[in-house]
RNA sequence: GUGCCCGUAGCUCAGUGGUAGAGCAUUCGACUUUUAAUCGAAUGGCCGAAGGUUCGAAUCCUUCCGGGCACACCA
């Protein structure tokens, strides 16, 4: 059963499972890696703040982590999310407070700098908590490595001395990659200033494998320096870093994104020369714009995390994460609501399907195994609409509407469905509601409205959605002059009602809405308020 | 120049060797009285082009054509 089941992974089509097989079988060899388990990595740059780009890169390698696990259960492997925090800061952030304290750091290891938020012990470890705060929000499984750390405890030690020791070796690859001004000042070492604590880019003028050293001229004082390149004295640059990591930890699947191609290819020339092997490599695609242009944080378009899951929950985002990594994909508000309901029907098809088929739905990877039983018996899409043609962000009166069509949804029962219909009613608030627009009534469409009024006013009490829909009507009927068609007085009463050109069952709008409020409502438009205010 | 991705219905896209699909749009019908929703049905594709492999190709290979993106430094 368990060797079948493994077959079955082994062969299907879903990328995780591709990735997973050519990891265990190209990278691997089918062997268990000698430090006793597999190593899955992710990087995160040093000023960045957890993006969307995060969140697809961490869910995706654990989608492959849990793939293999299928493939080899008897293999071990963690992930690692290594954190560059040592990199010298390069420019003030635009989104930070102190930015004046900050700009006197320039150039230190962001560990090394005070935290302009002034809760943490630096700027890194602020940083730092925000990703794992961020990682843990979503329940990702991982261990949290710092570069910091890493270079100042001696982890890196070993693997540093190798890159002296290959100094010419890597000198030679780097270069020819190089301009030819940073030719001139290239090193892969960056000492960290003794002096000042800044990251220095200065020519290396010696170095000395035997005494594990290199000398450098001290660019303000013209001073020759002599440093150890370990325990933290000289950090790496960031392509043999790359290297130098895959080597030190022995990281054997990391993916990264296709501008990163050619430095991929660098530092795995420099694994090799050191001795090491590098990870399985994945490249996805970059994000587009609604207009097809790449996603930057510096540009501000697109869409941010925070964004998506306030109009729908996260697992729709890990849907649209799961498609196709490597075909660019535009990521902009329109496609939320898709990947909501692709989500549900997923889900729904899951268990009625074969191992085979389970393997291949998104929803075996997205919820480790183990989707829910049940969604939501109302497409997302279906939602917005109604929503907007309830005319409400009262999430009692959607329940309403929604159990007309489906009488055994509830709060308790769709708790899904629930979490819908919240975020329905906020993509109403801001998509929706801006677009109305009120106009006053006429004259002879007042007489009808007044009319109106009044009828509803004399409504009995507990008039239901049938018996206020038969007044609508007959009133409808009773100012046929004004209205030739039934259709005109219904159009009327959204436009100057509703600020929209259609709408709800009038009846039913009524009865949910309450007679009270709807003769308040009409009172108002009758003296010509504005509504839309 | 190098490399990657895309090209399938009007639109947005699924579909990696076995009878061409979904959503939206359009048209028609139902919901014993408006609109919208909902439900049902219909319409709609030489799968970018040409070769090749195969009993069989949207799918695999080759070459083109068209569109997009990445590739100094920094990360």
């Amino acid at each position: 059963m368990s060797d079948s089941l493994v077959d079955l992974a082994r062969d299907s089509s879903a990328w995780p499972f591709q990735e997973a097989r050519d990891l265990l079988e190209k990278r691997l060899g089918g062997k268990k890696p000698e430090k006793g388990y597999v190593l899955f990595e992710t990087g995160y740059g040093p000023s960045g703040l957890p993006h969307i780009g995060t969140f697809g890169e961490v869910a995706r390698t654990t989608w492959v982590r849990r793939a293999f696990q299928v493939l080899a259960p008897d293999m071990p492997t963690k992930l690692f999310a290594f954190s560059d925090d040592m990199d010298g800061l390069r420019k003030v952030p635009d989104n930070i407070p102190n930015k004046e304290m900050v700009r006197q750091h320039l150039g230190k290891p962001l560990t090394r700098i005070p935290d302009p938020f002034g809760t943490h012990e630096s700027f890194g470890h602020h940083n730092n908590a925000r990703l794992r705060g961020f990682l843990d929000s979503f329940g990702f499984e991982y261990e949290f490595k710092s570069a910091t750390e890493c270079y100042a405890s001696g982890m890196f030690d070993h693997a540093l001395k190798r890159v002296l020791e290959c100094y010419d070796e890597i000198m030679a690859v780097m270069l020819p990659t190089l301009g030819a001004e940073r030719q001139a000042t290239y090193s892969p070492f960056l000492p960290v200033c003794p002096r000042t604590g800044v990251v220095l880019q200065v020519p290396v003028i010696h170095h000395d494998a035997d005494a594990g050293t290199i000398v450098y001229v001290d660019p303000e004082t013209g001073e020759k320096m002599e440093t150890p390149v370990t325990g933290g004295a000289c950090k790496l640059q960031w392509k043999p870093d790359w290297g130098m990591r895959w080597y030190a930890l022995g990281v054997d699947y990391e993916m990264s994104g296709k501008d990163l191609i050619p430095s991929v290819d660098l530092a795995a020339k420099i694994c090799r020369i050191l001795g090491g092997t590098p990870p399985k490599n994945l490249s996805y695609e970059l994000f587009l714009d609604d207009k097809g242009q790449k996603i930057s944080k510096s540009k501000g378009n697109g869409l941010s995390v925070e964004d998506w899951l306030k109009y729908a929950p996260e697992e729709s985002l890990a849907l649209f994460m799961y498609q196709k990594p490597k075909a660019a994909k535009r990521l902009f508000f329109d496609v939320i609501p898709r990947a909501v309901d692709e989500y549900i029907a997923h889900v729904d098809s899951f268990h009625g399907q074969d191992d085979k088929g389970k393997f291949n739905n998104p929803a075996w990877h997205i919820h480790h195994a183990n989707p829910p039983k049940g969604t939501s018996p109302l497409s997302f899409g279906i939602l917005l609409n109604l929503v907007g043609v309830a005319n409400t962000d009262d999430p009692d009166v959607l329940w309403h509407y929604i159990r007309n069509y489906a009488p055994d949804a509830s709060p308790e029962a769709t708790p899904f469905l629930n979490k819908l219909v919240s975020h329905a009613i906020v993509y109403y608030n801001d998509f929706v509601k801006p677009t109305k627009q009120f106009r006053k009534a006429s004259e002879a469409e007042l007489k009808a409205l007044t009319d109106l009024r009044n009828q509803l006013k004399a409504a009995p009490a507990g008039a239901g959605a049938e018996e206020l829909q038969n007044i609508v009507y007959e009133i409808g009927k009773a100012h046929a002059e004004t209205f030739p068609g039934l259709r005109d007085w219904f159009k009327a009463q959204y436009e100057i009602l509703l600020g929209q050109d259609q709408g709800p069952r009038m009846g039913s709008f009524f009865a949910l809405y309450g007679v009270d409020k709807s003769v308040e409502l009409l009172d108002r438009a009758i003296a010509g308020d504005d509504l839309g205010a």
